[in-house]
DNA sequence: CATTATCGTAAGTCATAACTTACCGTAAGC
DNA sequence: GCTTACGGTAAGTTATGACTTACGATAATG
């Protein structure tokens, strides 16, 4: 069950932007608050539900933490979708034959 | 940018459940509710936010209206996603080489 | 050691959005 | 035409979560 935390957080803007800026390349707190219009405690409390939706990673070095992505969130939120991916095409398929048939 | 609209209106359990309940198959307002622990008028309005985020479709049969999946809001969302898929496994795999490097 | 940099957490404020009940419009059935 | 079903909308309440400032902990630096 840990689709529906990456989907809860990728929710919010701001933490949707952290996210990219990770994509981006791997950056420490101060450096992610820096391109973004919130403090940096905002950031670091958006970076902790985002490791907890295994999006993301810490990895300390020194007293600096750097975040990168971490694939599992990801891959947990795609499996999900691709659940409906077949039963919605397949839906619109149908709507497409029915309203064809008029 | 209908993306961020898919998961904003994925991002709530009750919506989830009605979108995963069409995806089963297409069904009034009031067969939604009867499955779901909330008012009708409250699944109206995430049917409203659906509609709005292109997840789902109506089609209005008399004075009933069948709400079906619509494929383009997951498409847009999917797509979205697949912006990430390369970088996350790219940064992931840098990683584990990185850390297989010690 | 003392200082500085970096970050996480606590506490409190404020906006938002997910509900409820009540009401109104509209299409079918008798 | 009246009544009945169905569903959208309005208005109001309440919980949640996204932010702020203040503080504490830890590691490098001189």
């Amino acid at each position: 069950m840990t689709y529906d935390n990456a989907i809860t957080a990728l929710a919010d803007p701001t933490r949707r932007a952290v996210f990219e800026a990770l994509a981006v390349k791997p950056q420490s707190v101060a450096d992610l608050a820096q391109g973004q219009p919130v403090s940096r405690p905002a950031v670091s409390q958006h970076l902790k539900v985002l490791v907890g939706a295994r999006l993301v990673k810490a990895t300390p070095q020194g007293t600096r933490r750097i975040y990168a992505l971490d694939p599992t969130g990801l891959i947990a939120l795609r499996a999900y979708l691709d659940r409906f991916w077949d039963d919605t095409l397949g839906a619109y398929a149908a709507e497409v034959r029915r309203q064809s048939a008029n």
